[in-house]
RNA sequence: GGGAGCUUAGUUAAGUGGUAUAACUGCGGCCUCCAAAUCCGCUGUCGGGGGUUCGAUUCCCUCAGCUCCCG
């Protein structure tokens, strides 16, 4: 049986997905060497500079990024001038980490766009693309190619809707979109809000605006996951690292430079706690053990996006990993 | 040794003479511009024994454990 695909097929791009303190990193990091790839990171944290620390971000090469400041000569081995970015982690090409900063929004149209474009950039130089991440909203964003509505932010409506009581909201928003009951949440204020703010700019039902593109890749998905027990240690470990490597000092530093606590890039996990801690609402063993039941929990909640995505193929070794890429990309 | 108080889910607490409520945890889930966010569902409890009572988690007695005060 033929497949009926036209040959000149979609472009190729592996996704690396699974949830926080997995081995996506270190798996994706060994893919890309091996087959030459450059890694698209999709991960709502590290986009953030400065949140190196608490984010944890793959810890750029130091030694090309002390070249970079050196010289002009030095500088071209130490930037990818084809996919634009100098952010390497053990030579291998990273991007979409460190493009905005902390007191920055970066929307999710913004985040798929940024993407598809860094994604056309690599396939233009024959690389392979690797999505990798735990940010799940990002990764289906750009593989199943959500038609977001073309609906910014509108901080003037948010504030003004906030004050009403949810059972307000909710009525409103049936009232105007009464298919929205379906899919929405009687009590999530936040996702009624977005709702009732697509439906003003744009005078059509929210229900008939969560489309579908068709899809842009042909995509490998590797699934990485551990244990509950398993992620349990890990966490722990992870937490005591990122407190050996200077996290609460990297959070003292981002609050000296004035950045909000209420910030989306400072009130996630491994923050949040530790600026409890750093205004002496709690003591640093309650933030820590804070911080790995929130992490577990993130855990959890990632994993009910993946479980259900029946296209990923879940890796336990990474020969496994490597030969379905191999076979894929052929 | 004397006196007082406390004991309700894994934890912290509410409450009632008609078999009990919440928050957090735990387990599960939703997800189309804050997503490491927001939100939802489920499980689970009256320290032991005796008495009063139609009925006791509630009132009384007693035992045990804990806390505090006096010596």
């Amino acid at each position: 049986m033929q497949k009926s695909n036209p040959p000149a097929g979609r472009p190729k791009l592996v996704v690396i997905v699974g949830p926080t303190a997995s081995g996506k990193t270190a798996l994706s990091l060994k893919l890309a060497k091996k087959f030459n790839g450059e890694i698209i990171s999709a991960d709502s944290r590290a986009i953030y500079k400065g949140l190196d620390i608490g984010s944890a971000k793959p810890p750029r090469d130091v030694t090309s990024y002390k070249l970079q400041v050196i010289g002009k000569e030095l500088k071209r081995k130490t930037f990818n001038l084809k996919t634009k970015t100098s952010y390497f982690v053990n030579g291998v090409p990273h991007h979409l980490i460190d493009i905005v900063s902390p007191n920055e929004t970066l929307t999710l149209s913004q985040y798929k766009k940024l993407a598809l474009a860094k994604l056309s950039d690599i396939g233009c130089q024959k690389a392979v693309p690797f999505l990798v991440g735990g940010t799940a909203l990002y990764i289906y964003s750009v593989i199943d190619n959500w038609l977001i509505p073309e609906v910014p932010p509108d901080k003037k409506l948010r504030a003004k809707l906030e004050k009403l009581s949810v059972k307000k909201l909710y009525e409103k928003l049936i009232k105007k979109d009464p298919k929205a009951e379906e899919f929405i949440d009687s009590q999530n204020k936040r996702r009624i809000i977005r709702a009732l703010e697509v439906i003003a700019a744009t005078d059509k039902p929210f229900s008939q605006q969560r489309q579908k593109g068709q899809p842009l890749f042909d995509v490998l998905i590797l699934g990485v996951k551990k244990s509950p027990e398993e992620t349990k240690k890990i966490v722990a470990r992870r937490t005591k690292q990122m407190l050996k490597a200077g996290l609460v000092a990297e959070v003292k530093n981002l609050l000296k430079k004035g950045y909000s606590p209420k910030s989306p890039a400072l009130s996630g996990i491994h923050y949040k706690e530790i600026i409890d801690y750093v205004n002496k609402k709690t003591s640093l063993s309650e933030a820590i053990a804070l911080i790995n039941k929130n992490d577990e929990q993130l855990v959890h909640r990632q994993m009910t996006w993946f479980k259900k995505d029946k296209r990923i193929q879940w890796i336990n070794k990474q020969t496994e990993a490597e030969k379905l890429v191999s076979l894929f990309i052929k």
